[in-house]
DNA sequence: ATGAAAGCGCTAACAG
DNA sequence: CTGTTAGCGCTTTCAT
């Protein structure tokens, strides 16, 4: 079903089809009347490709993520997903488990498929990767990237920061002996946060040495293990800072399953606020990344770029803020009873 | 950047270009590899438009899924994905909250984008919706559909016979008075899930009246608030089936809120068999639904019949179980001691 | 207000 | 093994 036979049976020619899908006015009221009548009737639908081959715009826009069982990153693709929706486009979705040769795979084919634009979440690109784009000057977004990629619009959180008041939170109330857990993966997030808990305890004048650090893989598993390591090695310990909630619950089982509790023989400091954290026991002392809003600012600024047209605008960098959620595993509410 | 340039300076016509790119073996090696030196110094990436205007393919399936935050689509999507990645085919999401309205739009909009297949999620579509499809003689796969979308593709689980288990359990450990509470989306699961219970109870001769049907929002918040109602109702109760792990967690979060034990005073099975449901305290006794499973089945069904190129082949449903998870929020260990 | 016709970039049938 | 060429379905000047 084309255009061609729809011009043939309303008896006009394909230009006027043409105009009455792209610009009704300025067809007149009976003749469009009619040609829509017989598009409907036919069960008409204009050609996706013959139209982008003419006007090079597709409608849609690309969302790349490490990983889609991901709390977060869906997070963030709902926040994309709702201002696609609202403005009209498309998402294709793509996960890359952070490898940077699927990574530029994936962004070659987004490349051959015209989309309109891309928002890259915790990428492992390199900045020469970044001609890719530039070549052929299609706007891209950054969600927490790499510092290394500069010259490229980012939505940010304060990663190192948050990480810091985490672990000085912990140092207020008391702990001195105090671990990390890490993931190996996102890459850059791990370091900021890495970052954080040594400044934290650099600045309190606490052992920070690498016997306190644990690094394995983000899942709850792997939070499980690391712990079980940590108490191994036989080291006292009254705290510790992981940073993912998935880690930090696995933590947690593992010093209740030794006979520990949490928090009063080790406290727990998690990161992510996943919506688990708040009914896991004791609930989850961790930091709320504002994920969802990160989504909708970047596909904003995307779809403000794309619309205005301007893919190499100056870039902007946009910062949102994350933010302790104090709850019982840090050991809080213990202490505020001791006072009173 | 297109066809003819690289035929110019390659001193070839475009002919050969299009050779080197669809059956290269069949192009002289020296001139194949003379053009594919050209297309290189060019960043020449062929127009997909133009491709798909002629072959009428994009290499593209969509996966419509009621909601992106929710374990179990993603667990499908995954399982699509990994098939798509091997068959080279991208994925467009979306998401439609089961709202009939939004599914037929989003499904237009693929037609229009001439996506090679389409799998679809829990949807609230009708039996008249399905012409939509077969107009366009687009190959559809259904995952947990409507029952009553008859002579469609699907890949299903058994929802009522995994509720009847569950409840069953339930009434062999000693429970009687075993309400449910049961989230209102995915309409049919829950139906399904609703019917097993009955079915159970009224085997074994018990109350199944409605004043111990709970209905909720599938959320933690909703498993709360209907374990509220329950018990600000003051009946007698030793058993809950929740239909959803989420909503199964915040039941048990009211319950220990009121000062009662899970499972002593009131035993709780839930379904879903969440990543976090075997880390809540007491761990949770579950169904395991075979999402991933059922998305990877789903996807190679529609590869299939995209490369047989047989849209209207005779559709097949495809069964996979789902089963109970026994741990500890039921109470059976508890009765398995009382036993020795 | 409407029509005729030139392409958009590519593929494949046909011819050599 | 390579070239010529007719479309694929649509949009958009340019005429009328």
């Amino acid at each position: 079903m084309n255009i061609k036979e729809v011009a043939n049976r309303a008896g006009v020619s394909v230009a006027t089809i043409s105009r009455v899908l792209n610009h009704p006015e300025s067809v007149a009221p009976a003749t469009r009347k009619r040609i829509e009548a017989v598009m409907e009737s036919l069960d008409y639908t204009p050609n996706w490709f013959a139209r982008g081959l003419k006007l090079n715009r597709t409608g849609t826009i690309a969302l790349m993520v490490p990983e889609i069982l991901d709390q977060g990153y869906m997070e963030i693709a709902k926040g994309v997903e709702d201002v696609a929706r609202q403005k009209d486009q498309n998402i294709i979705l793509a996960t890359t488990e952070e490898d940077r040769n699927r990574e530029l795979k994936t962004i070659e084919s987004f490349i051959e498929r015209k989309i309109d634009g891309l928002i890259i979440v915790s990428s492992a690109l390199t900045k020469k990767d970044l001609t890719l784009f530039r070549n052929q000057k299609m706007p891209v977004v950054f969600i927490s990237k790499n510092p290394e990629l500069t010259g490229v619009n980012g939505v940010l959180t304060n990663y190192r920061e948050a990480a810091a008041e985490a672990v000085n939170h912990l140092i207020e109330i008391g702990h001195r002996r105090i671990a990390l857990i890490r993931g190996t993966k996102p890459f850059n997030e791990n370091k900021e946060k890495l970052d954080g808990y040594h400044q934290a305890m650099e600045n309190a004048g606490l052992d920070h040495s690498d016997g306190l650090i644990m690094e394995e893989e983000n899942t709850i598993e792997g939070g499980f293990l690391a712990m079980s390591r940590l108490l191994s090695e036989g080291r006292p310990l009254d705290g510790v800072f992981v940073t993912s909630d998935n880690m930090a619950i696995g933590a947690m089982d593992k010093i209740k399953q030794m006979g520990m509790r949490v928090p009063e023989d080790i406290a727990v400091v998690g990161f992510d606020n996943l919506k688990i954290s708040g009914y896991v026991e004791p609930k989850l002392t961790t930091v709320a990344k504002p994920m969802y809003r990160m989504g909708l600012v970047a596909a904003r600024l995307l779809t403000d770029i794309i619309e205005e047209d301007r893919p190499e605008a100056e870039p902007q960098e946009i910062l949102i803020q994350s933010k302790l959620k104090i709850r019982k595993s840090c050991g809080h509410e213990d202490r505020f009873s001791e006072i009173f």
